[in-house]
DNA sequence: CACTGAGCCTGCTAGC
DNA sequence: TGCTAGCAGGCTCAGT
């Protein structure tokens, strides 16, 4: 499941190959992959513009184009971009079921979304700085500004279970369950806990891991349990360097070597050690 | 505000 | 071997 290392790296493949690309055609294979505008307007909208940027912002590929108006590309589960360098004949034909959209873009190139599960989702958004795409999405964690005391101060006043104030992309932007799971792991907080009860010193462990983790996770090109790949088709390799995520519950704790717990926390399954990881919850 | 459950989807797997 | 039921997961929406 692409989080924000595998997004980053996806950003990172595609950018050289996109910038400066005009859009040539816009094909939709299956309507619900396009969220916004209607098809009839968003093809009006990108078709004919020219590629000037490709960044990230949380989860979303966000591709800027010439009239400053966006692109953006949510992978969800199963979403996969790919550039293929000769128009068509790269496809993997195998996967051709699997195509949702196609964007035809200069010198014979393409941009291929791919996505098993149907849930990634493209949209559109005209230049507007009052009411653009990012509106509901919360912090960065690799920017400049994702300090410790900015993480206190969104956990200080949110009286919610850890594991899922951090999985809501509106407060932190980025994390997804493999990713929480590990810097609640190494961070020694229990999924459990209550955010507004952290004590500084454990918002620090905690901000501390999730920078860490997540700088570490986009040196390795992501994780790759099973579909995730990059722009042009690799795959990460930071699934090696997991320590709690997908191992089953039962099994030594890689720190203390007692039993691994796994409980649904917010509808998502959860690993940790009841050992190692303190649940805070005296507020 | 916080939380729960349904719905969106398909492929894999456990169990028969 | 072949079948089915259940699970996985990010996110949105409706309801409590």
């Amino acid at each position: 499941m692409p989080e924000l290392p595998e997004v980053e790296t996806v950003r990172r493949t595609l950018a050289p190959h996109l910038t400066g690309k005009s859009i040539d055609s816009f094909e939709l294979r299956w309507h619900r992959t396009l969220q916004r505008p209607s098809l009839n307007d968003f093809t009006f909208a990108v078709v004919g513009r020219t590629i000037v940027d490709v960044g990230r912002r949380g989860k979303l590929v966000v591709m800027t184009l010439d009239d400053r108006s966006t692109i953006t590309v949510h992978l969800r589960m199963t979403g996969e971009l790919l550039f293929l360098s000769k128009r068509s004949s790269e496809r993997d034909d195998a996967r051709e079921n699997h195509l949702r959209a196609i964007f035809g873009l200069s010198h014979g190139t393409e941009l291929c979304f791919y996505d098993t599960r149907k849930f990634g989702k493209i949209s559109w958004y005209p230049f507007d700085p009052a009411s653009g795409f990012d509106q509901h999405i919360g912090l960065e964690p690799l920017a400049d500004t994702f300090t410790a005391d900015a993480l206190a101060s969104v956990l200080s006043t949110r009286h919610r279970l850890l594991k899922p104030l951090l999985l809501d992309q509106s407060v932190v932007a980025g994390l997804g369950n493999i990713y929480v799971d590990e810097a609640l792991f190494r961070s020694r907080l229990h999924p459990l806990s209550i955010a507004s009860a952290l004590s500084h010193e454990q918002v620090e462990a905690l901000h501390e891991a999730i920078v860490t983790l997540l700088s570490r996770a986009v040196e390795s090109r992501g994780t790759t349990l099973r579909d995730y790949r990059s722009g042009l088709g690799d795959v990460g390799s930071y699934q090696h360097a997991l320590r709690v995520y997908g191992t089953p519950a039962g099994s030594p704790c890689p720190e203390c070597g007692s039993t691994l717990e796994r409980l649904v926390i917010g509808q998502r399954g959860s690993i940790f050690c009841a050992n190692c990881q303190v649940r805070v919850t005296r507020d």
